[in-house]
RNA sequence: GGGCAGUUAGCUCAGCGGGAGAGCGCCCGCCUCACACGCGGGAGGUCACUGGUUCAAUCCCAGUACUGCCCACCA
């Protein structure tokens, strides 16, 4: 890593010739550390860039962190609590200061973990969302959108988080299940000529109702519409309203109307012009409007006692369990308070009709495709947006007051009085710029002429809403262009038991500690083979599969260096059969690669490399160098390819082999490239591997199933059906056997495609029957096989319709049945089976 | 209430119209001069269920059953 950092090849050259490949880094909070989620998806991101560099391309992965609002500040007030201080006793810019002085001292510790890695970030241009000139271009784009009329301050329905004492966003609120009570109260008509009974879970709420509403359809209320109730306790008339919201067929089909503290009813409020009551203020506590006696209260103290006070008044009509979806904030875990609120929004309508057409006509992808309909989904229902948070932790918001005066700005209004908005903005406000505010923009630097826009973005699908769609929309909005073709969705990696990976369910597994344990390749590669277009449990088995991976290429490459073999050599002209069937292997190993990374297939990639490496390079090819198949020549120019291929994925081992080949780029291969292009696919090659694989084989298989250890000595006649040679002499060493021209009386048949083999064992005792017997199950088996080609070929139907080469395979393959069993039938002679 | 995934070998997962695959685990044999973190051989699947389309279905279509995730304002 030492030397990656020192060789400059990791930050991006805006002024080099080269065509660009920028990634920006999904940015971790300053307080976070490296977890699973983020190892994955940090390696999918390294083996692109990484896979770009190699290819010539300018590459440039964004790097730095993010002020993280909310978890940054909870940070430094637990701490600040140990010491039995509070935010308020400081002050918010002594309590700014401390917060800044947390994050020189500790913060930012996931970059060095980044490190630990293998990630080849920009570390030369670390950015931090509160940087100065991050911190302008925040302003700027505030003042823009308010300027475009985009953003307005309303007094509007918020999710209030008690526990936080500040606005969440739609999207920090989830759902959870409770079951509460549901209480319905009689509500007497003005005129003393009946009553109308509501129901609500939240009785506390009534001493803010400001109208009763009912279905317009609901014949039983259609006489009271514009007619009033008296609201018990409180004793305010209230309007009936006829509203389409209402559902005839809940409960009573009336509903009570509480504008100040219900989403819904605040609409229905606004439809028909009602009074809006607040009767719960932002410090969680009953407002006087609430009437003496229950302000003050907490809400749940309040309904104890507003139930009470119903009953004494013999208004209350029933009571019920009731199991409903309730509001519960992400960031305290605490039951969201809707209430309304002086709040910043930005409306989204406008924004998001050219980001919606991005993904439609495929400038923007998705992959796997499926997450494009949930960008869209959303996109087009899309709410506006509060960006206030009452905090003290990050961007405030660029407004003055003074009296009546709003002053919208990147720098404070002339003149004396004015007062900043003590809030700030919504963290994800900032890292919706993260494309270009890192690139110096608004300044126009030659980084944001080059590095905007980026190809891929590789993220979780939990931040599709929270960050990928308001990154496309603020980048058409200030650069007139996407921040980046491909959106990469990566899987979620649960914990081995299925559950969620988490540190308070006690289920998280550090990724770093499998790094201490297996390497970073290890993991890095068993994380890729374990992720795949669906979520997976975590299996440390990938893990050590990835670890002996990079044990094999290690010692391959002592091997092949043993052997003469070294790197940066003209490529070689293989000519004997092993040289020329790895050739043409590797060269469809590269092809298929770099399809896999055109792809994002990052499994599949990890797979291939795995199975070309064992099998096809160690098992198969290194033992035919052995032999005298291969040469030291070809040997070391594949194995160059091969650790080439790997560096995206390894690169810390592939470095080190590497750098023990004579011959070797003193720069490593950072910058490599394969080179493998003047090598062809090989048919014959491949046809003429294959039978010497199918034959040693098969002479492995028949001595290991006959209770012979590899060594015994086995006799072989070859009979082949094809003109084209098998290398007998490698097929002997690999093998363990002996060719001899004539076969033995008893010598048993290995059928193969393109002949077969007769064996026999000098020293073997036949057994008749059991010999016998042995053949007439292959016959049988065959036979089998047979009657089913044949009744395929009988079909004329297949025949008729089926493609022709299909056709033709099914005949061929009935043939060689044919031929094997009249072969198996002179075996059975031989041996005077009965 | 909508939507999206998933259900394949003991475990974790690939494959997705023409005779079921990998790794690990299991069984047998090998310290073969790169590697025992290894090498060779093998056992082990009515591809959830029910229908349909097709010459042909694990693969396509419809439905059922579980499992997971996302979205949603029913008091």
């Amino acid at each position: 890593m030492a030397r990656w950092l020192e060789s400059g090849a990791l930050r991006g050259d805006a002024e080099s010739g080269r065509e660009p490949y920028v990634i920006a880094i999904p940015l971790p909070n300053v307080t976070g550390s490296l977890h699973m989620g983020h190892a994955l998806n940090n390696t999918m991101q390294d083996v692109l860039i990484r896979w770009h560099r190699m290819a010539g391309r300018e590459a440039e992965w964004v790097c730095g962190t993010d002020h993280a609002g909310i978890a940054t500040q909870a940070v430094v007030e637990k701490m600040l609590a140990a010491q039995g201080v509070s935010r308020r006793e400081l002050g918010r810019e002594a309590f700014l200061g401390r917060v800044w002085a947390w994050k020189e001292q500790s913060g930012g510790e996931i970059i060095t973990q980044q490190k630990r890695l293998g990630c080849t970030l920009d570390y030369s241009r670390e950015r931090f969302t509160l940087d100065d000139g991050y911190a302008d271009a925040v302003a700027r784009v505030f003042v823009s959108l308010y300027d475009k009329g985009y953003i307005y301050r309303d007094r509007y329905m918020v999710n209030w988080d008690p526990g936080l004492g500040s606005a969440v966003s739609d999207l920090e609120v989830e759902d959870r299940e409770v079951t509460d009570a549901l209480v319905s109260i009689a509500y007497p008509l003005s005129d003393g000529t009946g009553e109308i009974v509501v129901a609500t879970v939240r009785p506390e709420t009534m001493l803010g109702d400001t109208a009763v509403a009912v279905s317009p359809a609901d014949e039983r209320y259609r006489h009271l519409i514009g007619r009033t109730v008296t609201l018990p306790l409180v004793g305010r008339e209230l309007p009936i309203v006829a509203d389409e919201y209402v559902d005839p067929a809940f409960g009573t089909g009336a509903l009570k109307v509480t504008p100040a503290h219900d989403p819904n009813d605040f609409e229905i409020a606004r439809r028909h012009g009602l009074d809006e009551v607040s009767v719960i203020g932002e410090d969680g506590r009953m407002t006087a409007l609430a009437g003496a006696g229950y302000a003050g209260l907490t809400p749940l103290e309040c309904r104890v006692k507003v139930i009470a006070d119903l009953r004494a008044a013999d208004a209350l009509r029933g009571e019920e369990d009731y199991t409903h979806n309730v509001p519960f904030s992400h960031r305290s875990g605490e039951r969201i308070e809707p209430l309304l609120s002086l709040q910043w929004f930005c409306d989204m309508g406008t924004l998001a009709e050219p980001a919606i057409a991005a993904v439609v006509d495929g400038r923007v992808r998705f992959t796997p495709e499926r997450f494009g309909r949930v960008y869209l989904d959303w996109m087009e229902n899309i709410r506006p947006w509060c960006v206030s948070r009452q905090l003290w932790w990050g961007h405030q918001i660029p407004v003055w007051y003074r009296g009546d005066e709003v002053h919208v700005g990147t720098a404070a209004p002339e003149g004396d009085g004015w007062v900043r908005d003590p809030d700030v903005l919504d963290t994800w406000f900032s890292s919706a710029l993260w494309p270009f505010a890192t690139q110096g923009w608004p300044q126009q630097t030659p980084e944001l002429a080059r590095f905007y826009p980026g190809h891929a973005l590789v993220t979780g699908r939990d931040i599709i809403f929270l960050w990928v769609a308001r990154m496309v929309m603020m980048g058409i909005e200030f650069m007139g262009d996407i921040p980046f073709s491909d959106v990469v969705i990566n899987p979620i990696i649960q914990a081995p038991d299925g559950r969620r990976m988490s540190k308070s369910l006690g289920t998280g597994i550090d990724p770093l500690e499998l790094i201490d344990q297996h390497g970073a390749d290890a993991v890095r590669f068993g994380l890729l083979l374990m992720a795949s277009t669906q979520d997976v449990r975590f299996n440390e088995q990938r893990i050590q599969q990835g670890r002996q991976l990079a044990t094999k290429l290690w010692n391959a490459t002592r091997l092949v260096v043993d052997r003469g073999g070294r790197a940066g050599g003209v490529t070689p002209e293989p000519t004997l059969l092993g040289d020329r069937w790895i050739a043409s292997y590797v060269r469809n190993t590269v092809a298929e690669a770099e399809r896999l990374i055109a792809e994002y297939d990052f499994s599949a990639l990890a797979d291939l490399l795995y199975r070309t490496i064992f099998d096809g390079f160690c098992d198969w090819y290194l033992e035919l160098l052995k032999v005298g198949e291969g040469t030291p020549e070809v040997a070391g120019f594949v194995l160059e390819q091969l650790l080439t291929l790997a560096n995206p994925v390894m690169p810390f081992v592939t470095e080190e082999c590497y750098a023990q080949m004579p011959g070797a780029a003193p720069e490593g291969l950072l910058r490599h490239s394969l080179a493998v292009g003047p090598w062809e696919h090989d048919e014959m090659a491949r046809v003429q591997g294959m039978w010497l694989i199918e034959a040693v084989t098969a002479l492995r298989a028949h001595k290991s199933e006959n209770g012979m250890r590899p060594r015994d000595p086995l006799f072989v006649t070859l009979e082949q059906r094809v003109p084209f040679a098998l290398s007998q002499s490698a097929v002997a060493s690999l093998a363990h056997v002996s060719w001899v021209d004539t076969p033995a009386d008893d010598a048993r048949s290995l059928g193969l495609e393109h002949g077969r083999l007769l064996v026999s064992r000098p020293d073997m005792v036949v057994d008749t029957a059991a010999e016998c017997a042995r053949v007439d199950a292959r016959i049988a088996a065959t036979a089998t096989e047979l009657g089913r080609a044949e009744r395929q070929l009988a079909n004329d139907k297949f025949v008729g319709r089926a493609p022709e080469h299909l056709v033709a395979a099914e005949r061929a393959k009935a043939a060689r049945f044919v031929a094997e069993i009249a072969e198996l039938r002179a075996e059975r002679g031989r041996l005077g089976c009965s």
